[in-house]
DNA sequence: ACGCAGCGATTACATGCGTAGTCAGTGAGG
DNA sequence: CCTCACTGACTACGCATGTAATCGCTGCGT
């Protein structure tokens, strides 16, 4: 039932997954500044987080503190799970095979993924 | 420069990868039936994808045959890099982890990926 | 010769999104 | 006390998207 958030959420999402809770302006001040948002963009994104119940706000005088409450990785593994499931037919060795055939996987990555793989499988 | 593909212009789009040229009442009979659209939808999304110089068409008498220009190799891994960029900092490993972490991955992914990687490495 | 079925093109419309301005309340400073 | 700065809430607005109806053309059947 969770909402879709949307890319400009994200952003938003980052932040507080980084750091929480943060008020308003702090939100702001840490997005990344190549999005270069005015403050009142940033409350409205987290207007519309509350809206879609993933942040919390707590009163801290006069103001909020806002709080992620969907996990970071919750997100990141359903995201990954619909790409998946769009493009690959919901397995994940085509996305593997893709990347590397078009992609360079450094060798770095292999060994990492070897090693991520064997300690799976005892 | 390929412009972005929408959710629904990407059912459209598998249609056409997996069979083409086609017209657009092919395209609309091909299209999975869970999203049941009208052929008057499936018209407006090819016009769209027109637009966006992804697919092209050629006259055929009084109808047009609609055929991709962009390859579905080159767009899965455009969408795929987008999300690991995204979400996972551009790193392929972390992907892996977070899904093997929650979301089981099968005995034989990784015996599929583990092969996978082998033949990388010769 | 004429009307109709089929086709692409144009138009429509609600919703979501990106981005931001404005409004109303309230606590702090003079 | 009164004003002002700051904060959250509300409003705005243009563009993308999902979904579809309507329009104009033209060849086929009669």
């Amino acid at each position: 039932m969770t909402e879709r958030i949307s890319e400009a959420e994200h952003a938003v999402m980052e932040v507080l997954w980084e750091e929480s809770p943060l008020t308003a302006q702090e939100v702001a001040e840490r997005v990344p500044a190549d999005r270069s948002w005015s403050g009142n963009t940033v409350k409205t994104l987290l207007g519309r987080l509350l809206a879609k119940n993933v942040i919390a706000h707590e009163e801290e005088g006069r103001r909020y503190r806002y709080r992620p409450l969907v996990a970071r990785g919750d997100y990141v593994v359903g995201e990954s799970r619909k790409l998946i499931d769009r493009l690959f037919g919901g397995r994940l060795t085509p996305l593997v095979a893709h990347l590397a055939e078009r992609d360079a996987i450094t060798d770095q990555d292999i060994a990492e993924i070897e090693a991520l793989l064997k300690e799976l499988k005892q």
